[in-house]
Parts: C-alpha cells; structure tokens; sequence
DNA sequence: ATTTTTCATTACAAGTTCATAACATTCGGT
DNA sequence: ACCGAATGTTATGAACTTGTAATGAAAAAT
C-alpha cells in the first residue's frame, strides 16, 4: 500500500522489516548507509522511512535532519531517555527501540500512515463530503467529478483549511514544482472548485496572497 | 499556546502533568472520568487529549473512538504489547507507558502538536483577535476584513508594540522601499486600522515621529 | 492511431487596492 | 490665544489583482 525505505546497517534485521513490511502490503525499499538512504529518498521519493540512529558514513540525526515532509519512524538501540526527545524534537514521527517486536512496528508503521496519509476517513463540511479514499467528492450525496489536480487542490485546502495558503505554496505542493515567473493556473483550478462544489462562500481569496478554506 | 484536555483518574497525576504542560506555556483542562471528558471536548474543543486507559464509567478506549478531528495521546499503565497496538490502531496518535519521564511527555506533546499543526498562531488585546496563520483578524468574535496594507501594518504595530514606529521604518518594513519625499500614505492606513477595528485609544500618535500601538 | 480528457495559457472583464490630493482639524510652541 | 506645522478625514481614479471563458497542446484512454 504504501512506498517505505528501511535504513538499518544489520543486512538480517533490515531484511526482516523488509519481509514483515513486505506480509502487510507494503513496498519495501532497503538503504544500508546514510549515503544510500539520501539517495533513494531522493530518488524514490517513499511515504515513510524507518530509519536507525547507528549508522556507517552519516547518523539518522544527520538523515532526520535533511528529510521535510517525509514521515520518520526513528530507531534506536540505545534505551537512554535522550535519544527518544531528540529524536522526536528533531521532527520523527514515533520512535521504536531496539530490540522491537515486530508486531509493533508494524502498529506503529500502519498509525503513522494512517496519521500521514489518512486513511480510511472522510471530511465533511456543509453538503461536501470528501471521501479520502477514493478520492471522490459528494454534494448532498451525489458523487461531484473532480480532476486529479482539482481533487488534489481540494486536499491540500481541507488540510490547511482556515489558512491562507500562498499562490507559491499550492504550486509547490499539488504541482510539486517551484515556479518562478507569473502563473494564473491556480487561479483557474480555484475557479473550478468553487463552481463544481458551489464554495464561493467558503473558499476565499485572499488578496495579494492566495487562497483560505473557511469552515 | 494549545488548549489540552487531560484524562486521567488519579488526581496528582492529573494535577502534575497539568502544571507542567502550563509550565510550556499551554492550557489545561482536567477530567477525572469517561463523561466528564467527554462533556469537556463537547463543550470546549480541545487542541489535544492525553487520554489514560484505565478510567471509572467508560474506558479511554471508548472515548477514543468517538473522538474524530482531535489528536489523541494514549497513556496506558500497563506494559502489554496488545494494548499498544490497540491504542495506536484505534487512532491514537500516540502513546506513552506510565510511570513516564515529564520531559518525554511534553516533547511527545510538543511532536504531536507540531505535526497536527492545529496550533495557531494568534495574538489578542481587548476585543481583538488576531490569527497569524490566516491573516485574519477578529473583533468580538467577528471577523473584520483588512487590506493586505491594513494587515501588515497591523503584525508590524503588533510585533513592536508599545515602541513607537517613525513613518520611515513603517514604510520600510510594510512598503519595502525607503521613499525619500513626503508620504501620507501611512497616516491614511493607520486611520483605516483606527476606524476599522476601533482602536484609537491604543493606536496612538507620536507627534513629530509616528505611531505606537499601545498594549 | 484516434478519441477523449486534462490542464496551462491567454485575453479580456470585473473587481480591489491604495497613493494622492484637497480640505479639516488638532497640536505645540510662543 | 495665535499661527504654522502636523495629522485626521474623505474621495477619486490609475494601477494592479483576480475572475472568467475560450483555446489548443499534451497526456491519457480507447
């Protein structure tokens, strides 16, 4: 179900996640060193990445570090109550020490999918409802057809609802690119949005800025 | 800075875990069973739960699973694997083991916190409210609506409040140019703030160098 | 290979902002 | 209390921002 990166120098133990991962539905990508691990996630782009604090050529701190959006799940073998706080404070999602049951990582793995990825949950708001999964889209029960850019826009606006989201910032995260010059496309998808759902009142402009979903 | 509503039984439990969550600066609430919580999040929306299991009336676990939008952070007294996972299953966002560190509760607060985001940065003086994170501003209650100008100007007077601002530093900071002549284009935006959010008693002049919002 | 869909771009319309100007009022020094 | 300077107040239109609809190129589906 979803795309994550095992970073662990033990071949044995990343082999063993890899396999567990591999029971539940997962794809399973493996990085035995820093180096590697970067250029995978580059590369690969994974929705989670279980990484291990003790590393050859560059420590998961210094990984954790570099990595933004993509969830962590860090693990350590030392117990020490230090390691768990920087870990957590540095932006991982959840710890795991060593040694672990297997069962629980996969728990943990699955809760921050869920928490990341929200699975299997709907968002409703006035007539809308937002069905996560399928990524479809009701208005007072009727499925509203919506592209994948619309959809995906649509998302990004009910995860930050009541914030003013820059021009910059949507381009960034539903076109995954950072546009430098002028773009009237997210004007024209926010157009689109709000006369397929019927939002006028909801999704605002904010002028000189971008766009707000009130609700 | 967040509203958080602590569930647990055992009172100075309860009671120090409150007082160091306000220690970082965040609002507490208690409840000592399942109802009493559940009123409470009826009544007030908190930011977050930390949630105990072991609870008179309704369980954690049954609270846990009518709750939707709110994180959750389970605290379990006992050790077993299973209800770790139940925990997490169920949708927490996370969970600790009793007896636990204060500062690894309050870095996994602090964690959850960041990732759910539904802190909000907000500053507030008499009637008024103003929300960083959406550019919005509120007087009792109300929405009111600002210019992009009118805004900013507004975070500048608001971030040096109580120091007075000459009219060159506000056109340098808001208007991002050193304008060389004379400009009464600031005197005009300071009067719309006055009259918009009816704060002439606060927003004073300062003869001869500019203005200063009084808080 | 052909049809269909998606979507960036464009051009123009509509709407908003805000600098400026003109006049009124207040302030502070004398 | 007077006078000149500083600030308050209001209105206006040019410049800029956003809304809207149409177009065709690229991508996806058939």
């Amino acid at each position: 179900m979803a795309k994550i990166l095992v970073v662990d120098d033990e071949l044995p133990i990343n082999k063993l996640v890899c396999k567990n991962l591999s029971l539940v539905g997962h794809e399973c990508l493996a990085a035995y060193d820093g180096i590697q691990a970067l250029e995978i996630i580059k590369d690969k782009n994974p929705d989670l990445v279980i990484l291990d604090v003790m590393l050859p050529v560059v420590s998961g701190f210094e990984i954790i570090k570099l990595l933004n959006d993509i969830p962590v799940i860090f693990v350590t073998a030392k117990n020490g109550l230090n390691d768990r706080i920087n870990g957590l404070s540095l932006g991982a999602d959840d710890y795991i020490v060593k040694p672990f049951e297997m069962a629980e990582l996969i728990a943990r793995v699955q809760a921050v999918l869920r928490r990341t990825k929200r699975h299997d949950k709907t968002f409703s708001f006035d007539d809308i409802t937002v069905d996560f999964n399928s990524r479809t889209v009701y208005k007072n029960g009727v499925s509203v057809f919506l592209t994948p850019k619309e959809y995906d826009l649509l998302e990004l606006l009910i995860s930050n609802r009541n914030l003013a989201l820059s021009r910059e910032k949507i381009l960034e995260k539903v076109w995954e690119y950072d546009y430098a010059g002028d773009t009237r496309t997210v004007d024209v998808h926010i157009q689109q949005l709000r006369h397929k759902l019927g939002i006028k009142e909801r999704l605002k402009t904010v002028f000189k800025v971008g766009y707000r979903l009130e609700i």
